[in-house]
DNA sequence: AGCACGCCGACT
DNA sequence: GTCGGCGTGCTC
């Protein structure tokens, strides 16, 4: 009987969205080849490694035109079936090349051939009559203090935990050379858990938490997304360990997404306080060893709970029976390069692909989610107490209008710091904007300093004595004069946390100042010593970005000023209102503890503004669905889709020349009679003209049908990657994009 | 995205 | 004479 032929389809890790057909290896019998595993094949006059997708037996490539593959890496898949259909998922829905797509999913030594230690882990042990006294150790005092360290562990001491004892592995080697140390493979046995999951016991629930719990409970074992909105303080932590420590007890596994910022040391200390299992933190600095170790315990079920990034969402579980999304409103969840995934959305997909529940948590929910609640797709769940009795804190507009200010700051909340300081406690003023002051203005010609390589002006930084662009890496010294009218009276315009910082020192000089932005925690450990000095409870005032909206409670702050709210309500972006409020109760979330009621006062000159007036008397939720009522009249998200086709160009012309021709095709394609949900918006420049030296333009598609867009933008992708002569430009589209920035 | 091929300018 | 600049085109 004659052998039909076979091929292997192939992802590669290469921007080209198509599979690639092989030959098999000379000599490898491919019927009883797996899907997901690695091969490694000949590609142009490279060789790489992709993945195996399908075994076909019809290629539409000619058969001349096919190669062989050179070898396969792995003989099971590496890959296992649900992350390989999750990725073909993301893939799809973001309009990205499979193999590009595997290559954010999968840990870097895969991608490179490498495989992880199957079960087996090293131990290093001293050997029977070695002696610290060795003359061959008298000069070693590295290898001496060593295998004094090893002596202490009769058991033998782990590889992966050597590096904690402060000892190297080549001391170790050469140790292991002159016969005193001796290195043995274990296999590793899947740890077989006994008693209780719990370290310290597990707190008992308030009635509301108790109520969230039961519900969720009860859907533990089949997909099932629900929306926690826990206002701030009231212990949705605490909901979410309850459930994990149910999900351990059923022998499952946990994945938990948190927004990226620098608290995930004590996301992980709160952890492994509790529970008496294997947790995993995925993070951006792990070594590319330590994540793909991560990433094979988490796949063998060695690890009990995975906690990590947007990335996270990638890490292949033997047993899931969990996922939760902390902040599920926050925008770290969207990629915002290459591969522009959003790692909440695909938490519901992979949810559902692996039939568990989904918690997406938050005190201030994403109207995208809020929307689902009402359409049914997800259920609600609240926690709207505080826990302790605590009391909401009190936002106030405070109207500036026609009020003498200094350096941003009103008489009235002045003196309200003053109070506040007075009482012992702490203030926090939030100002969105690093640096001494935005812009560099000639008193004389009106001049100001711009970014030669971007459409943004360059921001002073006086401590460092430079203007920096925010947009890109160039700085400059600040010119002495004006390079224009050659007249000494340059003038720093608006705020910034350094200047704010420095007016406060002087208006308040016998109390500390705390400033948090980026420039002052960029040194690894800075953030946690700011932190643990205001936390301290002195008196004293912080000043700080973003950064201080999210995570850490100070709870002798019991006044948070806002100094410049007015920005968001100004923007062009649909989604800045959402953005602000959402700022304004994370803000106001880190104020007031138990017995203090905090208070948050907002500066403005749009008092009467009526999304900020719904915030304060009604609250988020009420705000929430007000902006929804908008959003559904301008036919905005969620109740229309986007996608957005981004390009740059170092040269105009050729940038315009490829939007006008992506255009042309757009305009052809919906046209068609199934495309009539669609709209095509002509070719925009973007917010920012000129980043970076590239001028960059964009092309907005809209359509009321999700299936239909998705078959379009497909359609249009493709014909978009035929044009040629486009190797000058960078596009990529940018499915439902959060900002069109 | 890589990477080679190919055709024009300033050098040992 | 050649080294090398980056425009163009291809990858089963």
């Amino acid at each position: 009987m004659l052998n039909k032929p076979n091929y292997l389809r192939l992802a590669l890790p290469s921007p080209l969205r198509r599979l690639f057909d092989y030959l098999p290896p000379k000599g490898v019998d491919v019927s009883s080849l797996q899907v997901g595993i690695r091969v490694k094949v000949p590609f142009a006059n490279r060789t790489l490694i992709g993945v195996l997708i399908e075994v076909v037996e019809e290629s539409t490539v000619p058969v001349e035109k096919l190669k062989n593959a050179i070898e396969l890496v792995d003989e099971t898949p590496i890959i296992p079936p649900v992350l390989l259909k999750l990725c073909q998922w993301t893939a799809h829905y973001y309009q990205h090349s499979l193999g590009d797509t595997l290559s954010w999913a999968l840990p870097n030594l895969l991608k490179q051939g490498k495989y992880p230690d199957d079960n087996q882990e090293y131990f290093w042990k001293v050997v029977e009559g070695s002696d610290l006294e060795d003359p061959r150790l008298t000069r070693a005092t590295r290898q001496k203090r060593a295998l004094q360290v090893l002596m202490q562990h009769q058991h033998g001491v782990a590889q992966n935990l050597i590096g904690k004892l402060q000892i190297q592995l080549d001391t170790l080697k050469r140790l292991q050379e002159k016969g005193l140390v001796a290195c043995e493979i274990r296999e590793i046995k899947p740890i077989i858990h006994e008693g209780s999951w719990l370290i310290e016991p597990e707190l008992l629930a308030n009635d509301e938490q108790e109520k969230v719990i039961n519900i969720i409970s009860r859907s533990l074992n089949s997909y099932q997304p629900f929306l926690l909105y826990g206002v701030t303080g009231s212990g949705k932590t605490e909901v979410y360990f309850h459930l994990i420590h149910q999900v351990l007890k059923m022998k499952k596994q946990s994945l938990v997404l948190i927004p990226e910022i620098n608290l995930s040391p004590q996301t992980l200390h709160r952890f492994q306080k509790r529970f008496n299992a294997k947790i995993v933190l995925i993070h951006s600095n792990l070594t590319d060893k330590e994540r793909l170790e991560a990433w094979q315990a988490a796949k063998e079920g060695r690890v009990d709970i995975v906690i990590g990034t947007r990335s996270a969402i990638f890490t292949p579980m033997a047993k899931l029976g969990l996922i939760i999304v902390d902040e599920e409103h926050d925008s770290s969840y969207k990629q915002q390069d290459g591969l522009r995934y959003h790692a909440r959305d695909l938490a519901i997909v992979r949810a559902k692909m692996e039939n568990v529940p989904v918690i997406l948590g938050s005190a201030t929910p994403s109207l995208e989610s809020l929307h689902n609640v009402t359409l049914d797709r997800y259920r609600q769940v609240n926690l709207t107490h505080r826990a302790g009795n605590a009391k909401p804190p009190k936002i106030q507009c405070l109207d500036v209008r026609t009020q003498p200010m200094d350096s941003g700051i009103s008489a009235q909340l002045q003196s309200l710091i003053e109070t506040t300081l007075k009482a012992g406690q702490q203030v926090l003023i939030f100002i969105n904007r690093r640096g001494f002051a935005p812009t560099l203005i000639c008193h004389h010609c009106g001049w100001i300093c711009h970014c030669p390589h971007c459409d943004a002006r360059m921001t002073l930084h006086l401590r460092d004595h430079e203007l920096r662009c925010h947009h890109c890496e160039y700085h400059q010294l600040p010119p002495a004069m004006c390079p224009h009218c050659h007249h000494v009276d340059l003038r720093p315009i608006g705020m910034g946390t350094e200047r704010t910082e420095d007016r406060l020192k002087l208006l308040f000089p016998d109390w500390p100042i705390w400033r948090i932005d980026r420039d002052t925690t960029s040194r690894k450990l800075a953030m946690q010593e700011i932190v643990s000095a205001v936390k301290t409870g002195e008196a004293g005032i912080l000043v700080g970005t973003q950064m201080l909206a999210k995570g850490h409670h100070f709870p002798n702050v019991t006044l948070v000023a806002i100094l410049d709210a007015d920005n968001g309500l100004f923007s062009a972006d649909f989604r800045a209102c959402e953005k602000t409020a959402q700022l304004i109760v994370q803000v106001a979330g880190r104020a007031g503890r138990a017995e203090q009621e905090g208070r948050v006062l907002i500066q403005t000159h749009l008092p009467d503004h009526p999304l900020i007036l719904q915030l304060i008397d009604k609250g988020y939720l009420a705000f929430a669905k007000h902006n929804l009522e908008e959003r559904k009249e301008a036919h905005l998200p969620p109740f229309s889709y986007f996608a957005l086709l981004r390009a740059e160009a170092y040269k105009q012309e050729q940038l315009d020349d490829f939007l006008t021709r992506a255009h042309a095709q757009a305009e052809m394609l919906a046209v068609q009679p199934d495309n009539q949900a669609i709209e095509v918006f002509s070719p925009v420049p973007a917010p920012m003209e000129r980043k970076a030296g590239r001028y960059r333009g964009q092309l907005l598609i809209q359509s009321s049908l999700r299936p239909v867009l998705q078959q379009y933008l497909t359609n249009w992708v493709q014909a978009l990657e035929e044009l040629p002569k486009t190797s000058q430009i960078r596009w990529s589209v940018d499915v439902d994009p959060i900002d069109l920035n």
